[in-house]
DNA sequence: TCTGGGGTCCTAGGACCC
DNA sequence: TCTGGGGTCCTAGGACCC
């Protein structure tokens, strides 16, 4: 057997995804947007996150700078929106309790697609439950969905991806001679697991639609793109090799926060009151999934499409022994980190902090030096804290407590992704 | 003087996803 | 002029061990 590659068996998956999901939200709180050209878009209004079909139609491309578009919105052909994300996780929470409904197993894949296991489920019923899924995902929160169903994940996104194209909600693909017709139209950019950068190879080798990659000797495909080429090569035929387990887990291994600032920033004492702060939201974050890291990064980076300056993009690591979850903790080694890495006279563009390691906090393996009692003492009273502060803190309208690193930032209330949902950021 | 080879662990960086 | 944010997985290469 391939290492990492798992026997054939005979699977039944389901890829449910929301449409549109980020507008789909919007339009659930403003009916108006309905039939409207509107996008979402990014921290910062950046670039463009979601559009409806209507922008699509007009050509508008996910990604897109916000300055490409300012003429259809100053000209009222387009609706641009600032996100709220904390409306998306609301309604991306109940949509994935509507999915448990119909299915054996599901996997949350991301905020607006879940995977189904659908093993043990006569194939005559797919189009019936996908159906029953669609119709309660719009009843209940009016949330328009497209189910694919197929034997392998990378197939059910094949499926989906044409449902959305052709406007079918529930798209079956059960035969070779029913998907097999769809690869030679599909992009081989569009297969799921295959990007940019290894699109751009295979042009150069003439491949241009996923058929063409399909039809491709498996060896080749082993030694050019590796193993994971090699499961997408065999997901395209029929054969499950991504299991829902690697998608599903309890705990994330990593937990972070990162931010494109409006301008370069030179500023060091700025620098330290983000970073603080993204130590506050990460560490807050990993507290509510009952987790400590053992290792925290820091990294800064300047702007990457300013390439006659050279692209500086430092990151500096730090480990805990034993592993940590208090902010106090996490801000003060995240300061020093910063120190080691920054330098006046750049402008950085990005910032962020990165919480890895992540174990569940109740299950600690005590270091080999550690003094048991007092540290253990010591971690009780730092969590008792910490989980004050986060039970006075649950209304992110009101920022009751907050460490003293976090309140020197003072300039640049610009729309960062911390204030949009509520109003202006309060003044300090 | 000669100076192997295989295993494991770790890390940085690359590639992908939504 | 202006270009998001939060993740995961894989691999190559170095360090270290016997």
């Amino acid at each position: 057997m391939i290492p990492g590659i798992q026997d054939k068996k005979e699977r039944l998956v389901g890829l449910v995804d929301c449409n549109n999901f980020f507008v789909s939200c919007e339009r659930t709180v403003d009916p108006r947007l309905e039939g409207r050209a509107v996008v979402v878009l990014s921290n910062n209004d950046g670039c463009v996150v979601a559009r409806s079909n209507e922008a699509k139609g007009m050509g508008i491309r996910m990604g897109q700078p916000a300055f490409e578009i300012r003429d259809h919105i100053s000209a009222g052909r387009l609706i641009a929106l600032s996100g709220n994300h904390l409306l998306y996780r609301e309604i991306s929470i109940r949509i994935h309790d509507i999915f448990r409904r119909f299915a054996p197993a599901t996997a949350d894949y991301s905020v607006d697609e879940a995977f189904l296991d659908m093993e043990g489920i006569p194939s005559t019923n797919l189009r019936a439950i996908g159906e029953a899924i669609v119709k309660a995902c719009y009843d209940e929160e009016h949330i328009p969905v497209t189910i694919g169903f197929a034997p392998s994940k990378t197939l059910a996104k094949v499926a989906t991806e044409v449902g959305k194209k052709q406007g079918e909600r529930v798209i079956l693909l059960m035969e070779e001679s029913q998907w097999l017709p769809l690869l030679e139209k599909l992009p081989v950019s569009d297969i799921w697991g295959i990007g940019r950068r290894i699109a751009k190879r295979l042009y150069g080798e003439s491949i241009y639609t996923a058929a063409q990659f399909a039809a491709l000797p498996a060896i080749r495909i082993r030694k050019e793109l590796g193993i994971t080429g090699e499961r997408t090569w065999r997901e395209l035929h029929g054969e499950s090799c991504i299991e829902l387990s690697h998608l599903e887990r309890p705990l994330q291994d990593s937990i972070s926060e990162t931010r494109t600032f409006p301008e370069d920033i030179d500023d060091y004492d700025y620098l330290r009151a983000r970073i603080a702060l993204y130590c506050a939201h990460v560490g807050k974050r990993m507290r509510s999934q009952g987790g400590q890291c053992g290792e925290i990064s820091v990294f800064l980076r300047t702007n990457r499409f300013h390439t006659e300056r050279g692209y500086y993009a430092p990151t500096a690591s730090g480990r805990f022994d034993p592993p940590v979850s208090d902010t106090p903790s996490l801000t003060s080694r995240a300061v020093k980190l910063l120190e080691q890495i920054y330098h006046p006279g750049i402008g950085y563009k990005r910032a962020g902090v990165i919480l890895s390691r992540i174990t569940p906090i109740c299950n600690v393996a005590p270091s080999l030096f550690e003094e048991i009692e007092d540290e253990n003492q010591r971690r009780r009273k730092a969590l008792q804290l910490m989980k004050a502060i986060d039970s006075l803190n649950r209304n992110p309208r009101k920022q009751t407590i907050q460490l003293a690193s976090q309140l020197s930032i003072r300039h640049l209330g610009h729309n960062d992704g911390y204030s949009s949902s509520f109003g202006p950021a309060k003044e300090i």
